[in-house]
RNA sequence: GGCGCAUUGGUGUAGUUGGUUAACACGCUGCCCUCUCAAGGCAGAGAUCACGGGUUCGAGUCCCGUAUGCGCUACCA
């Protein structure tokens, strides 16, 4: 194909010192890794927060270039300036490292830097002025009125929309054209000069679906944004094609949005001479809304939002287990460590987009947390009290010995609960333990003792307090509770209230029950046995007597 | 409108080259355990594999069509 303009003129459309191909080309020479080594990149655009979808797929991304023997990097996309956000980037870097899916490289550390596109602007201009040269690149001086006045035409014609054929109309310009709207002072864009003729079918193999068939693309879309803007930067599609060709990446993981796009990148690569780069495309995440299913959105749905689950306190290895579960049920089967170590296959994974389902990662971390060893689990629940409840991080702090037997109590066998799926429900659950959280119960006609009467309430209490002995074996500690309520009336056992309870105050429910609220404030709770051991006579004692 | 991707119980999935009662996990129900709530144990409900055709002795598994959902059709990614 010739260009219509000429050499001498096409590099006057940049500056005299950039760079040819072979100097960026020697500069990203290929990777020199073991034969199936996969390098693959996460490529987040800082618009906002991480959304949950972010970390399912660099999470894949990540095992697959970590098993493999190759690398995984995060390149930030950063090519749209006006929707960028402030302050995104320093929530990616957090959300990164709590999902542990940091860059294995960075500009100080790798030569196929910069990792983040808008510092890359020169890359994108040499390959441009390159495209211009071949023929596959124009000038284009549509503004985005015309544009909009074209859509709303070919919307209006019921024909396909785009530029195109006869509506491309800066495709065929003359030098002379050109050069007198330069003169003007007219911006311009770079289009991609789509093969001519009608579009033919393509057909390419995706890693995930295997082969897809679709039409061809016939779009001149824009390669290099508006000339008045600076930094002067390229389109997504543009971007693409240049960085993971020059950064060597050999299997782009992206989402499945971007299978209609693939013709067109197939177009870029041929136009510039690169070797196509494999796709997978990686279904997105859903969710229920209503009757219907659409994808997790970051505007109506809060789970999408990463940070929910860091402020939450949801361990990073019970999400990151959940998605590995979600794209490959393999994966979902596994124990943690298993699913922690084990290398996904592409082949594998599921294609159409999956619900996340809040319930089963409540599920999953709630297991997450009763595995973890007392040390981790400690670890862990400090470094988010921290962050988020500072109260809870003090009192942990200066308790930790009773912050260790809460998890051993949680390990027993005999005894094992499953209380936590995040740590924001520490202080809901465990809080009670904790002098410093708990509020002593000291009105016998609080509504959380009925039925029981006030006055039971109060001789109850007094009969447990005045008789107390701080047993250590269960059976000889509850046998207080049953001669307590024997004492007063009540079944001594739940078996014997239930065939009669009209021979009965009331069952040994009910006394539990008492105890258990001054003990602990609150109506359901762990083994009251369990409570008076981790309290410690002194404090038992005290918090029955607190009643006035 | 055009094009693409998807469709197995409430949810996520497994179902090897088509071959008997469609499997697992979560959720749900009941029972047991029991001082409450969990956890645990046991049992159970729930799928004519979106629908309609076809190929075949036989289809969730192959082919065609339809429907529905999702996506793309931007100087957003």
């Amino acid at each position: 194909m010739e260009s219509m303009l000429t050499a001498d003129f096409i590099n006057k459309l940049f500056d005299a010192e950039l760079p040819e191909p072979s100097h960026w080309e020697s500069l990203y020479p290929p990777r020199n890794l073991p034969d199936g080594a996969i390098v693959t990149r996460f490529a987040p655009s800082p618009t906002g927060f991480l959304h949950t979808g972010g970390v399912y797929v660099a999470t894949l991304g990540k095992n697959l270039a970590h098993h493999s023997g190759g690398s995984y990097f995060i390149r930030i996309e950063d090519t749209d300036q006006a929707r960028e956000v402030a302050g995104s980037r320093e929530q990616f870097a957090r959300a990164f490292k709590y999902f542990h899916i940091e860059s294995d490289e960075n500009d100080a550390n790798s030569k196929w830097g910069p990792y983040e596109q808008s510092k890359r602007e020169l890359l994108y201009h040499t390959y441009a002025r390159e495209l211009l040269r071949t023929g596959h690149a124009y000038p284009c001086f549509c503004t985005r009125e015309e544009l909009a006045q074209m859509t709303e035409e070919q919307t209006a014609l019921k024909i396909q929309t785009g530029y195109y054929g006869t509506w491309a109309r800066c495709r065929n310009l003359s030098q002379a054209e050109v050069s007198s709207r330069l003169q003007s002072g007219k911006p311009y864009t770079i289009r991609f000069r789509s093969p001519d003729g009608p579009p033919n079918r393509v057909e390419f193999v995706d890693l995930i679906r295997g082969r897809i068939e679709h039409q061809d693309n016939m779009n001149d879309v824009v390669l290099l944004k508006s000339s008045d803007q600076t930094p002067r930067l390229p389109t997504y599609h543009f971007a693409h094609v240049v960085d993971d060709t020059l950064m060597r990446v050999n299997v782009v993981l992206r989402g499945e949005e971007w299978i209609s796009s693939v013709p067109l990148h197939l177009q870029l690569f041929k136009a510039l001479d690169f070797l196509p780069i494999p796709y997978a495309h990686i279904a997105p995440l859903m969710k229920f809304d209503g009757a219907s299913r659409r994808k997790l959105s970051k505007r109506k749905d809060n789970e999408a939002d990463v940070a929910y689950y860091i402020e939450s306190g949801y361990p990073a290895g019970a999400v990151l287990h959940y998605l590995r579960g979600l794209a490959n049920s393999r994966f979902a089967e596994m124990t943690f460590e298993e699913s922690a170590s084990a290398a996904l296959s592409l082949k594998e994974c599921g294609v159409a987009g999956p619900i996340f389902d809040l319930v089963k990662l409540e599920s999953i971390s709630r297991e997450f947390i009763a595995q973890l060893p007392i040390e981790d689990a400690l670890e862990s629940l400090l470094t988010w009290a921290r962050e988020y409840d500072s109260e809870l991080a003090a009192i942990l702090s200066s308790n930790l010995p009773l912050a260790r037997r809460i998890f051993a109590n949680e390990r027993n066998p005999a005894v094992q609960r499953k209380d936590l799926a995040k740590w924001n429900e520490f202080r809901a659950a465990y809080g009670l333990y904790f002098a410093e959280l708990f509020s002593p119960v000291s009105d016998p006609s609080d509504p959380r003792f009925a039925p029981v009467e006030a006055e039971m309430v109060v001789k109850l209490a007094k009969g447990f307090a005045d008789s107390y002995r701080h047993e250590d074996t269960k059976e000889a500690w509850f046998e207080q509770i049953r001669s307590l309520a024997s004492a007063n009336g009540f079944a001594p056992t739940a078996g014997q209230y239930k065939k009669n309870p009209e021979n009965f105050a009331g069952s040994i429910g009910h006394v539990s029950n008492a105890i258990r609220i001054l003990l602990t404030g609150l109506t359901t709770s762990p083994d009251l046995f369990l409570v008076a051991q981790n309290l410690g006579e002194q404090e038992v004692l005290r918090r029955v007597r607190a009643l006035t």
